[in-house]
DNA sequence: GACAAATGATACCGCGGTGGTATCATTTCT
DNA sequence: AGAAATGATACCACCGCGGTATCATTTGTC
């Protein structure tokens, strides 16, 4: 199981990588060489980000990605819900026709519980709480 | 995203149900038309709980399963470990050859830290916590 | 102005896991 | 004999994830 998809992940370190270089212009083939992150994945994701307003992006010779925001206000779980959506233990619980369960899933409690814990801990992750780790 | 799939959603109703029913021998006909469960997903799931020791099982005319253990005995976290294998919330982190993260992996710490919550909440949840939840 | 280097936008695709179904063999009660 | 059950196994469809490919556009450098 993954918590994080690739997306997410990769999304993670351009960010991180962009705040280390004090924001700097940084291009894919920048992070392509450092990180060693497959180049049109990365494209993908950083397009995603800029549209989301965590980027900005100069196109053209020297052109690249900018970070627009402060590590501290950027949040983990914003960053799964642009590329994984909204985050559930419990899909099938709630969200997709196929189940009958309604009310009588046993289990339903126990996974909401679980998930709200999770839910706690994703929040209060920041970019900058990743940076100090590292430092 | 799923923190159970089917085949151990299935198991846990499955064996609530006998439990219920003071382990008697039930079929999946009866499953059937209780639980409204996929009848020939069921089979394949009570053979494989019969095969790990949960079940037995009687063949021909009014054959079915029954139960072999005490529903406080039954651990959800085993359940899952039977139709999901390990539980964690990196696989990419640790298992999968594609990453190159090794030791670099931003969110390696935190998700470790999450994954070991889960893991100490789902050791704790038994058949019987379930029965007396909905009593 | 030509070219290279970058992003914008979009379409496409392969793989594996999940959630099943189908089939045939065997056992057992009526 | 036949129906009803499990045992064992093979097969399959869908979908999300991870990724590639392509073409258009912009922009600095020579």
């Amino acid at each position: 199981m993954n918590l994080l998809t690739r997306n997410t992940d990769y999304a993670v370190r351009a960010i991180l990588y962009m705040a280390q270089h004090d924001g700097a212009l940084i291009s894919t083939a920048d992070l392509d060489r450092d990180l060693k992150l497959p180049r049109p994945f990365m494209r993908k994701t950083l397009q995603v980000l800029q549209k989301q307003g965590y980027l900005t992006s100069v196109k053209g010779y020297k052109g690249g990605f900018q970070l627009q925001r402060k590590p501290s206000q950027i949040h983990l779980i914003e960053l799964m819900r642009i590329f994984q959506g909204e985050i559930s233990l419990g899909d099938c619980l709630f969200k997709k026709k196929i189940c009958h369960c309604v009310a009588t899933c046993p289990l339903r409690r126990e996974v909401k519980s679980m998930e709200e814990d999770l839910l706690r801990k994703l929040k209060k992750i920041t970019i900058a709480d990743l940076m100090k780790e590292r430092a």
